[in-house]
DNA sequence: CCTAGTTACGTACACCGTACGTAGTGCGCT
DNA sequence: AGCGCACTACGTACGGTGTACGTAACTAGG
């Protein structure tokens, strides 16, 4: 008699360990640990139940004492990737550690191009993400504004970062998967557009796509969009 | 003799039609809708290769020529829904213009609760999104910035909204695959995270869930992230 | 007319998440 | 001390997925 009915919970709700029989052979960060590392090395398509516990070096099913749901999974991967997080203590300038909070936010995702694809709101409440969370608020400290704002704020960037970075890595990541490579993809997605821009039919994309575009400075532009951003949150009089 | 070799490609460079065998029998058009009725009926993840099909009435491996692979079928989906963008003639307040863009974004999403999940910027190609494209455009003419700035502003637009509706959708598309409630969902996760701040670990994440949240409005507090958006792409003098 | 390219579709394969049953293990309670 | 229960471990099996491939019917171009 095993089968426990499924219900509804948190997977950070549950105590790791009870006190009842064997001791458990790993630890909640062995396995996000793992499917970490698969998702790193093969993509996030790869990260199956089967291949973590093969990774781990268990039975399949073993994973699911661990791990109720592959969703639960993939919310121990979050967090444990959101431990990546250098936490400071912020100096006073409140636009300075955002922005600086928001570049690390992008390396991390660069390190880990599967994480756009995760960073879902409802994974907001995991111990980590409640660490964020809050050096966030405390870098907010010398702005005047009441906490409804600043989580705005907060969530505003985030969004704007993740998607920011998506479009960064755009392809990347997708064509892990397949069989052809990013540059072949990409070139055929050009061409397409080309030949639809060429039809006269989008003047101002076609105008957009022929403008000298100057020096290209992706950490620049970057820069800039976050500049933007915060600006937009400056106490006005 | 059929196997055509994987090669990459984008499904809108094929043509629908070509002279040469019976006529398909049914259109682009029809699939991305069926798709589309089914998602919208039944969640992102009811939408299945055999499920369309049955939609339509045919065979499942007949869906294959149509749409080579079930990426391919998103990408319609993307695309089709993307046709119920209102395009209309602006009037000279780009400011204006960009809100009544993003509130009808929203009103889309919220619509297709799924898109939010679809919205990846390697669909930004097809037909419908290059008419959405080239709309934003136009109404940025009286901006008088370079287009490389007005796309970072609509692309800038887009994460926003996307990020923004994907938190106020949350749990509501998710759950759907799900055995309970959102509700019940809901209740636990609150629950654990009371229980976490209750341990005075996170001050100011008390503070601000403990802080008076006025009368709420989601319609208003949208507005205000779009204006303080677009605020951020005012010319500077 | 012929034939090459197309549509239609059934079968089959590898893989997925996971329900369930069974066996072994060690803590907590009586 | 020892019973019993909650836990770990894991094999098997089921219903689903995307899709490769083979075959038969069909139709427009040469």
């Amino acid at each position: 008699m095993a089968g426990k009915a499924a219900e509804p919970g948190v997977i950070w709700a549950r105590p790791e360990r009870t006190g009842r029989g064997p001791r458990p052979a790993y630890t909640r960060a062995d396995i996000a640990a793992a499917a970490v590392r698969i998702a790193d090395a093969e993509g996030l398509d790869a990260v199956s139940m089967r291949r973590v516990a093969g990774e781990l070096g268990c039975g399949t099913m073993s994973l699911y004492n661990y791990v109720p749901r592959k969703e639960d999974l993939y919310e121990l991967m979050v967090d444990a990737v959101s431990a990546e997080h250098e936490l400071w203590g912020p100096a006073g300038d409140w636009r300075a550690d955002m922005r600086r909070v928001a570049q690390q936010t992008r390396a991390l995702m660069h390190r880990h191009p599967w994480l756009t694809r995760l960073m879902s709101p409802v994974y907001g409440f995991s111990p980590n993400a409640l660490r964020y969370l809050e050096h966030c608020l405390t870098c907010l400290d010398p702005l005047q504004a009441p906490y409804g704002m600043k989580m705005q704020l907060v969530g505003m960037l985030n969004g704007c970062v993740t998607s920011y970075v998506a479009t960064e890595l755009a392809g990347a990541e997708r064509t892990r998967s397949l069989p052809w490579s990013q540059e072949q993809e990409n070139a055929v997605r050009i061409a397409y557009f080309g030949s639809q821009v060429a039809t006269g039919a989008y003047p101002r994309l076609a105008a957009a796509f022929t403008e000298d575009p100057g020096p290209i400075d992706l950490e620049g532009a970057f820069e800039l969009m976050l500049n933007r951003m915060l600006d937009a949150f400056e106490p006005r009089d």
